[in-house]
DNA sequence: GCTTAATCGAGACGGTACGTCGCGTCTTACG
DNA sequence: CGTAAGACGCGACGTACCGTCTCGATTAAGC
């Protein structure tokens, strides 16, 4: 009849809520990972009941979904200088963030098993991988443009190579890759142009 | 000697069973996946009593792991020829790996985000991912021994630069790893020794 | 006089809303019984928000009796004749009362259940017990007045001792006590004068 | 294959279990009544887990039917003398059985409710109700035989407007019935057959 | 072949978490 | 103000699997 809610103000309650309980599912995902997190912990401990966490994501992974896009980092702007400065920057930054205790990162094999489990998942996973990898592309397609990296680079490929060892040592070899490895990396895989000017395309 | 069972032979009880649930564990995985496998299901489908299931493996994931170990290894040999070659054929057979529906690499990213929590896990990650480097980490240190390689390379750090990116983008991006990007990816990584100069295009 | 609005006319809305829901509670009950009665669904059919139920009604048990005291009261007017007749006739209504699909006596079994431990629900029942007893008890006060009935008649004993026995049928044979019984119910119950004046008392 | 336990034993942790639900079930229905009972708090308070109670009893219905029917009490036998002095035998014993505390009929009101909830819990109510009136029946009935009461006696009309006013008292009125007000009750309701002139007051 | 002890199936058990429902309270904005 | 709308904390629902634990019944092994 009436009391229809035509106010373009949300109500406050929903936005605390949703607070609440983005803030404990994130806390729970560090502390437990993601397979091991419960809708019932979340409901626990961020003293948000569990039918209205179920009034606002559909499950789980939804929620969690919300958890990492609406918690998303600052991503740290290219330093200058040479190509294999500014890569070098970029990696040992990763390298950190990969290490420091209380980061978004820690949450990435909880994301990854997640992403296993349901395209929803499989998309942020996916997009968030992007996202974090865009410094890098951009250090790298800058060097294409300035000519310091050859002009046919799979600059998408190459950040994957670069990024890749990184990542794989964190999730098997389960040991802290140190940023004094990093120059050795960005040798090792880093095209050497220069002197090397004939390189010809596949 | 004395009335202990020294027999090398097994109860053939023991291996009827463990038989009977490994084949219901792979149709279930090809069937529903590795999320929604269940222990229940697989007792149901082999026949096998849970109890005896739970008599002989751990858990879901030490089963999976189990079943794929058991049933499906297929060590790539390293074949012959010059080292780019048998890199790439090394990495074709992984990146093919990967792609299988019911292969062992279904569980990694289970088994990822299980190692996060607990160090049996992470030692079995570990030592599962050395295992099926093994034959990569051959083939670099053969090159090295014959000089296609420099002799002082890291082939521990070259190995997981050439895993590392195919890895990376079965995980992250999500896309199948396509046999066809492998020599790309080879061509890129492993360093241009010394003269070599009888190399021909792909 | 002040202020204070002592109008005796009430809020025209209250009487809406008030009406409203008796309306969908009655309907729901002929639908789907007492038990499976909902307030959310009688706010629902109604159109009235279930905040205002609650400020007109504590509960379920009230609602119901309400919609029925409201919507269907009949008090059966003592009827003339002679005092068998009379009793008889009350015994017939409150018979068809109790045979009646949606009527005031399906919430009694609750209403037992509830005065059993609460004394909120124990005075409410016993309330709507003397209420419903009243007309029966006026016939056999006028009775005993006129001398139709020995003067020294425990009137609230013989009330019980004619409505127990249908009740009873009501609660435990769980039978619909029929019309035609009634006559002999009175006959058996109601003391014989008259041509019986020789009764001595207890 | 084998295994199939066609031992005419039953497993002894079933019976354990069943016991103990079925105790703490009655208990609670004594405490709060049928309608405020919850398998939850019967699990809780009989130490048994949920899922069990489930395996054993499809709801709470069947398990409230379950526990008045496994906890029967045996009735008492007729005395002997004069029927009036029999029926109030009868009657005494009925009144001290609501009294009672311990006693099944402690749960009538839970019984009525459950009966209006569910046909099998009216089966079971109306079942329960007949046996109870067993004692009363058979008095009555020698009584007819034995010419103290007319041939034409609705016995079965008889006993309820014997007992109908006791539970009626009991249930609305919600004064417990005390012995001494029997007599008056047989006295009242008892048809006064042939000359019997000799009966003196009580 | 005849024990005897290992192994088995069946499935009951105490649990944990699920996702849903209805409760009764409370908040917001409207008329 | 009383209201409609509906969010909220709460508690119970009935279900699905978990991993543990008796149970006999059934074998395979060693006497």
């Amino acid at each position: 009849m009436d009391g229809v809610p035509v106010s373009d103000e949300i109500d406050p309650r929903i936005e605390r809520s949703r607070h609440h309980v983005l803030i404990a599912t994130v806390d729970l995902l560090r502390e437990v990972g993601y397979s091991r997190l419960t809708i019932e912990a979340v409901a626990a401990r961020s003293g948000v009941a569990k039918s209205t966490i179920y009034r606002h994501w559909p499950g789980k992974v939804e929620l969690v979904t919300d958890a990492f896009t609406t918690l998303q980092r600052r991503d740290a702007e290219p330093p200058p200088g040479p190509v294999r400065d500014r890569v070098a920057a970029v990696l040992t930054g990763m390298v950190e963030s990969l290490t420091a205790p209380a980061h978004l990162a820690c949450v990435m094999p909880a994301l990854i098993d997640a992403a296993e489990h349901s395209p929803e998942m499989a998309m942020l996973s996916g997009r968030l991988a992007e996202e974090s990898a865009v410094p890098l592309r951009k250090v790298l397609d800058d060097a294409v443009e300035t000519g310091e990296l050859p002009p046919d680079t799979d600059t998408g490929l190459l950040a994957d190579s670069l990024v890749g060892p990184i990542v794989l040592c964190r999730l098997f070899h389960r040991r802290p890759v140190t940023a004094d490895e990093v120059p050795t990396l960005v040798e090792q895989t880093l095209p050497h142009v220069g002197p090397v000017p004939t390189r010809s395309p596949a």
